[in-house]
DNA sequence: TCCATATATTCGTTTGTACATATATATGGA
DNA sequence: TCCATATATATGTACAAACGAATATATGGA
């Protein structure tokens, strides 16, 4: 499953994308109305970059009903989930990351009702 | 001395950067005729890319006669060295990489005189 | 002072990629 | 069948960044 670094550290280049992936790694899963709640960015912004991510094989998604649940991709190597928890640890207190977090646990009747920690 | 993980990445997201780090990472000091000749670049290119690396702080320069050793910035965080770690996992015996170093260590009359492991 | 070597910078061009806006598709319920 | 909601894609534009080629600067030695 062609994970390259350079391919992969490209992707995490753009902060949107990073911002998802921080976000993902988290919660494990997340529906892109979430994520667009979390970040407060346009639904195409996010859809769009959630493609990349899809193509790279970084992220999957799952459909239940109407809504799509994104998950970091189940067979991306160890060396890309230590290079995000890298990201977490420099960032997770930071400027948009933290805020992220904070508005995603502040969203009212999320869909798949998971509570935040 | 600002290091934040967005910027860092982007630096990281072209690969005749990630290629310099990595050398770098590994051989400790290198000058840019020794990165020029492990990794088969112009002069030129190499020196503009150094420049980027050290405007973000990544990597620091150490005059000597006419040689300019360059090696990875003294205060580089410890999650930025590791996702270099992370990077050389992925990527030490792939393609670009593997032969650099190879490149690098059949080099005729390096200035640091310095051998390879 | 002149030359050779090592490194850095400038310039004009091109390519890649992110963007906003608009529109299309898919699902479930009335 | 029609509608509302969630998600995806298409289109045209704009901006950032990488590039090759040429040139500039710095150092040390003859």
């Amino acid at each position: 499953m062609n994970h390259d670094i350079s391919n992969y550290l490209k992707q995490l280049a753009d902060q949107t994308r990073l911002r998802c992936l921080m976000l993902l790694r988290k919660e494990g899963e997340l529906c892109v109305c979430e994520l667009t709640y979390a970040m407060k960015l346009s639904q195409p912004k996010i859809s769009r970059h959630l493609a990349n991510l899809r193509e790279a094989n970084i992220v999957q998604g799952r459909r239940e009903g109407l809504w799509i649940y994104y998950s970091l991709h189940r067979e991306l190597p160890a060396w890309a989930l230590e290079i995000l928890d890298c990201a977490l640890e420099a960032a997770e207190n930071s400027k948009p990351f933290a805020s992220d977090q904070a508005s995603l646990c502040s969203m009212p009747s999320r869909p798949g009702a998971a509570c935040c920690a």
